[in-house]
DNA sequence: AGATTCATATGACAATTGTAATATTTTCTT
DNA sequence: AAGAAAATATTACAATTGTCATATGAATCT
């Protein structure tokens, strides 16, 4: 199994080649230091996993991974780190990472290249665990930002997407009843939607 | 690494004893053929890992572990099951199983295993790429019907919840536009809520 | 100071929605 | 076939919602 290791701290990165070469059939091929290198060092060697921190100086993991599984669809990247930060576990999610694990399990990190070389996809328990909160509660701004939608407007839309009426937004915000419908008209059509439910919605929809 | 496998078809249940203890240090302590066996020999051997099929004669897998997992909060059991079934991955999220993978894949048993007893989370790649439509698609029936929701006012509570109107839902459904307002009406009285805006929101809170 | 922008508000309107009471039709039961 | 239960429909009404055009006051700019 060939294995390119990334991680900015030098410490890090050569104790967990120890870790890794000490097994059989292990072969750390690289070991970057960066997100740049990280990239250059696929393109050049093909590992089977990308063994990856994702805080790093300038260019992080995260990007880094983003940018390789666009040239390479069928990369698999095991992202190791201290941190189960929700905002991380999204962003590994969508770009397809095959595992997500904590590196204080220094001792998992053999079983979970090895399940991840099989086809799998690893989660740390901890991490496992915050998966439900963190699909339901934690809301990508950036989507709305992208549709124009300005703060105040944001404020409203959470406000219908717990259901409460015109009414008890306005005295929630104090602002009159006129003004929410307005804003909620204008976030409507920003939005390209019809009504409250659809905006519930699409708030809902886009969680994650 | 103590094991427990249970399957109904022996012929599976044995060639798993037979790869796993192949490889050193895996130890098969028993091998169950339905869910209440399955529980009994828990209780019995208390394994470290239960590599259960799902679909089973009379009490299947998920109920077996949900009943183990009741008494034995720490127990790993990692699912071996022959489809990428929308409602069990969804149950056996909630059960809080510590691996989810497809028999096909029989050489991904060693790695999953090895990853679930160093206290990580497996699942199958197929599994995996389910996860997101799975989770923002996937309702669970029984929400509702403890709620005394029927058949026909949970297909109208899916509609509300997709966004349309009471007009395009009865098109839909067949129904006159005053029939759908009737059945909100209804269901908005038993789940004690006050507008479709608030049911879209329940349905979402419901998932999963 | 004058012009411009921004946040907030108002009023009028139509459409949609939710409620309630009652009717009609269909299906099931025996 | 008669009666009960269910599914569906109708009507009328009030409340809420979404739209639009326009107004007001405050803040900002030059």
């Amino acid at each position: 199994m060939k294995i390119i290791i990334v991680d900015d701290d030098i410490l890090v990165s050569t104790s967990l080649k120890t870790i890794i070469e000490a097994n059989e059939g292990f072969e750390v091929l690289a070991v970057a230091n960066s997100g740049e290198d990280a990239i250059k060092l696929y393109h050049e060697h093909q590992p089977d996993i990308l063994l990856m921190d994702i805080r790093m100086e300038k260019m992080n993991g995260l990007q880094a991974a983003e940018e390789i599984v666009k040239t390479f669809s069928h990369a698999k990247v095991l992202f190791l780190t201290t941190f189960a930060d929700d905002e991380y576990i999204i962003k590994a999610l969508k770009i397809g990472a095959k595992g997500y694990i904590l590196k204080q399990h220094y001792n998992c990190i053999i079983p979970a290249l090895n399940a991840v070389y099989s086809g799998q996809v690893v989660f740390g328990e901890e991490i496992m665990n915050k998966l439900p909160s963190v699909m339901s509660n934690q809301v990508n701004k950036k989507n709305y930002q992208d549709f124009g939608i300005i703060d105040k407007e944001f404020q409203i839309i959470s406000f219908v997407s717990k259901g409460l009426s015109n009414k008890e937004i306005a005295k929630e915000l104090y602002l009159s009843e006129g003004t929410v419908r307005n804003y909620i008209s204008i976030i409507l059509e920003k939005l390209e939607l019809r009504d409250r439910t659809q905006l519930a919605i699409f708030y809902f929809n886009h969680l994650l």
